[in-house]
DNA sequence: CGGACTATGTGTGTTTGCGCACCGATTAAT
DNA sequence: ATTAATCGGTGCGCAAACACACATAGTCCG
């Protein structure tokens, strides 16, 4: 563990400062110098993203934000990183609510341009790009629904998200191999996956499970499974984040 | 939400699937088909890994795995996807532990291939590259992190992050607020607050936070806190992450 | 066929955190 | 200066999930 104290007064963002000079120059034009003030909005979930922010002294926040005042951070950005990282990714668009944790300033640059530092990228890595979108979506959403939603729930949505990837009804998986998943006990697991089962939603034995009731999964499932999926089918698709 | 049925038998991955067929020719000669047994190690954490993995029926787990037995999914990758896109972030190691969830087959790259497609690429823009490793990071820790570890620890994680952003050590903070980081309520907060300030650690009042003895909150916080700032660390030094 | 192993089912008490309700104290606004 | 809003502190009952302990039933293998 890094015992090395805070930085004093950190002047401006690490992650340019980490440049060659050439390259800052070249960026440089592009930057400006703008006050963030605290609880400040910087993108809410589904907002186009205007403006992607590298924190000089000023902290963003990144939080998954559930319908009912619940509220759970995913990532924190300070000089050490930038806002809208989706939009390098090919996506003008993000899942998580921005906002200005501690004031400060920021340099900023418009979306279109650090778009263009993508022009002229091979197919193959816009598609990664476009992919480590919806991996970065996947995670911070399964992250809030970890915390919030109820293991009846999770554990449906965790069905339905492997029932999509194995392509068969049925497949091998014991209460114990979804405990670890779900991150809780196998005996929590025994309760829900048995309350599933009565409703004839599913049925099992000894490590083989199999779907039964499709559409009955996704009535209890979160609707966070709805949302990551949405968003990784569009990944796929040239066109599905056309800016 | 998606009502449509899970696809029956994906012949094969559809991240791949999804290139033209000029890029898909071009990576052919790379690509290997290799069986995928259940339980599987594809890589464990620190690791270097070797291959990339793009699953055709096959699922992949990302596991947060914390010391005593217990772990957490932060990601699930199957047709849509790929594992390791860290290596495809410039970054050769991961922190998660990957394994097959679902056997069947997948196809795969050498990382060292999968690395010469960022070949030629800015440094800026392989700074984002390893900029966005170091979130998926910070994601992927944190969530586990909310899960398991308790709140006092949690605390004092966040507050040693913010320190190390925000470059004071007092700054403006209601408890409030950090319950809505921290996905919990303000009277948990205030709890465990309290006992921060008992011991001397920090000092708060209406809104306004010092940070009295940051080697003793380091102390009190999981350990999660060293690994997320390491890898945050390595990200801005070009040679941090040498292959 | 019989024993070992694995997967599942269940019970009891405990902890953590939630929901709600309320109080006092300080700051900010008119 | 008085009022209103904000911030912090606290208590109580409840629900979810924990840890541990044990029971039962398929399955595998010699």
């Amino acid at each position: 563990m890094p015992k090395s104290p805070a930085l004093r007064a950190p002047p401006a963002n690490r992650l340019l400062a980490a440049l060659p000079p050439k390259e800052y120059q070249r960026l440089l034009p592009e930057l400006e110098t703008v006050p963030m003030t605290f609880a400040q909005v910087i993108h809410s979930p589904g907002d186009t993203i205007r403006y992607v922010y590298f924190p000089n002294d000023s902290i963003v926040s990144l939080l998954a934000a559930e319908d009912h005042h619940a509220s759970l951070e995913v990532g924190m950005i300070g000089n050490e990183g930038m806002t809208g990282i989706s939009v390098f990714m090919g996506v003008n668009t993000s899942q998580t609510l921005a906002l200005v944790q501690g004031p400060g300033t920021a340099l900023r640059m418009t979306a279109g341009t650090l778009r263009k530092e993508s022009n002229s990228l091979s197919h193959f890595h816009r598609l990664l790009h476009r992919y480590s979108h919806s991996l970065l979506t996947q995670m911070s959403l399964s992250s809030a629904c970890n915390r919030f939603h109820t293991l009846d729930g999770r554990l449906a949505r965790w069905l339905l998200m492997s029932h999509d990837r194995i392509g068969t009804d049925d497949f091998r998986l014991t209460q114990e191999f979804m405990s670890n998943m779900l991150g809780v006990r196998r005996e929590g697991v025994n309760k829900v996956a048995g309350d599933l089962q009565r409703n004839k939603l599913i049925s099992y034995s000894r490590g083989h499970i199999a779907i039964l009731d499709r559409l009955g999964l996704e009535r209890i499932s979160c609707t966070c499974y709805g949302v990551i999926r949405a968003e990784s089918d569009k990944s796929l698709s040239k066109n599905g984040y056309a800016a």
